[in-house]
DNA sequence: GAGTTCAAGTTGTTATGACAGCTTAGCCCA
DNA sequence: TGGGCTAAGCTGTCATAACAACTTGAACTC
């Protein structure tokens, strides 16, 4: 005489799970919140809970206090799509590769990576971007990589928004080099990226080690929390040659700005250069040009990021180099291993760089001149 | 800000956790019944039900109804064997949350952590650390948690001596807290610890919005490289609010040394201290006391860690939180992720940390009965 | 238009109480 | 002594009740 009774909780965890199974119920929609589901099986909330409980530890749902229970993404069978929000692919160059990496770390996976242009000529990009984001929630990816907007007075907005929108959709968010709040704080994603203080201390010190004594690091206006990182290492440096930098040492401003870059030429009279990226490092170059300082016998300079120019350039530029591989093959580890963890803590991912050293800085050392 | 109020039910589930892993309940032992707890807990039958259920989840508990509640064998046939190389187990105060979170994550997945005790009075720490070392390997564990060496002048050889040994043996390690190299270098292991270069910031952030003009930071000789870390973001923090730090605000020598801390408050004339950890600030504070200055009305003062006696001092310290059981959980799936994957680069993996405001700093907004 | 406040809705946690079903040990009786 | 029975103790299930914490969106203010 078996006892038919089942729990009635049980009943409920089978009938929901069924709903879940059949599709009734897809990835992302919201179930019936605990006091629809008290009335509709007139029983109390204690039993819906424990119910829904159950769901939660089977991993078919996901519980969000103030919000609801929602069916959570399913592992599908093998293969996942992400999305690329990266609005300046194409343009920064160490985008480029890093998407490669990741790519190809995804086909091994039986995954796809979704490329999205935000390059076009037509329209701004910010409005580019949030209909890229839009489009990736409609087509319901299961991830998306995302390298927070920068360089705009706006950025905080945007990536607010594009964040926000994100949330609401429930996919799940890999940053890519850089975090978009303010730095102290930090936001519940991983990132994955490299040492930038590490980097900024590496490239200075080398810098220091070939004889400067007064250095000038030169970002342009509205960087990312990045540019932070590597001036910290910049200080970290200064500070293990019981160097204590000036007040201006730090100089946020244009690189093609010829009356700036002399002013600070006259006025802290440094006898080096570190750039927040190569970039900014190419075009303090060809306004030392114009203003007829010699690189580097007179200035010595290094930048960030080993974008494919760098060793092309009239005088080849010192610079850090980034590992774009390894940051694409990580990356897609990331999301894969956040989607099976989804309770893990959020992490900052950081990988090792290194220097390459070429005559900017005036290395005797290096491969391309040999000056000595 | 700080989320001190933690569900009674987890506290439940913690400690239990904690008996079971630590050995005092062995497989096959009877825990105590609901009764039981229900009374050593001063609680409802239903928040001991349901810190049970959770444990009955993690796979750490079986359960017969008329019978009791068991601890469950676990299957060593499947799991990795890892073993654990933390030389200050069991004074340093951290690693003992760490260790028992990772004991508990590994348990879920069918392995088993080896303690090893590097505490015993006879013999140096040195040896022991070695012959532990030596032991793991004839062990032939899967991997080994290695969290380095400090506070001693040869520790960069003793470090060097324990890695070279497991990599001969071929042995995947994963850092712990810090890594071995002098800052600018990088070792080929992953690494899992905090944020150390955002902690700085914040503390020392908190004490400049609480007043502070003149801060000094205080570390002991042959500190590990995540205490450069947090002297890097104190600086940063002091740059935000355009304070130039001066010469000797980084102090390096003892807490306990009355003269050498008079000479720096006559010298320096600070309002406040960013100690390296906890038990640098409480031995400071007793020098302070000793010396008749007040706490926090003269010097402020903020440590790091978040120690069990921080909040029980004479005046409770101000500190950072550090997250020990994410690390833990963190720790695990990264050594199990580096073997299925060896050749991804090495990664450092940061957990962010929070501020636990307390009198010492001397603000008025915090709630120091944290700890019940 | 952007940020703030506020109210409604949702899940999270805990207390109290009750009964049902299972297991074990010990007792009683043959 | 062996077998069955029973009482005690355990977990399993469920109801009612209350407050806390969180989210969201709408109304509101600057």
């Amino acid at each position: 005489m078996s006892n038919n009774v089942k729990p009635k909780y049980q009943k409920i965890v089978f009938e929901l799970q069924k709903s879940i199974t059949s599709g009734e119920y897809k990835a992302g929609d919201r179930l019936p919140s605990e006091a629809d589901l008290v009335e509709s099986y007139s029983t109390s909330r204690l039993t819906v809970q424990r119910a829904m409980k159950e769901l939660q530890h089977l991993g078919l749902i996901e519980r969000r206090a103030g919000s609801g229970t929602f069916v959570r993404r399913m592992d599908q069978a093998k293969g996942h799509s992400f999305g690329l929000l990266i609005p300046g692919l194409g343009e920064t160059e160490i985008f480029e590769p890093i998407c490669q990496a990741m790519a190809c770390a995804g086909r091994v996976g039986g995954h796809a990576l979704l490329w999205g242009d935000t390059t076009q000529t037509t329209g701004n990009r910010e409005q580019q971007t949030k209909e890229l984001c839009e489009y990736y929630i409609s087509q319901a990816v299961s991830g998306i990589f995302f390298a927070p907007v920068e360089l705009m007075p706006n950025k905080d907005e945007i990536n607010r928004w594009i964040i926000n929108s994100l949330d609401k959709a429930r996919i799940p968010v890999v940053l890519l080099d850089r975090c978009f709040s303010p730095y102290p704080q930090r936001s519940r994603y991983d990132l994955v990226g490299i040492d930038n203080r590490r980097a900024g201390f590496i490239v200075t010190d080398h810098l220091l080690r070939h004889g400067c004594e007064r250095l000038v690091f030169l970002a342009v206006p509205y960087s990312a929390p990045t540019v932070d990182a590597r001036i910290a290492g910049f200080r970290e440096a200064l500070e293990t040659f019981s160097i204590s930098a000036g007040k201006d040492w730090i100089h946020i401003g244009e690189p093609d700005d010829a009356v700036a870059v002399r002013e600070t030429l006259d006025t802290i009279r440094p006898d080096g250069f570190v750039c927040a990226n190569d970039m900014t490092a190419a075009r303090l170059m060809r306004t030392l040009e114009q203003l007829g300082v010699a690189v580097p016998d007179q200035i010595r300079i290094a930048g960030f990021d080993d974008v494919k120019y760098a060793g092309l350039l009239g005088v080849p530029l010192t610079t850090v180099h980034q590992p774009c591989r390894e940051i694409g093959e990580v990356a897609i580890w990331t999301m894969l291993d956040r989607m099976a963890h989804p309770a893990l803590p959020a992490r900052d991912i950081l990988l090792s760089c290194s220097l390459v050293a070429r005559r900017s800085c005036g290395s005797h050392t290096c491969h391309e001149s040999s000056t000595s």
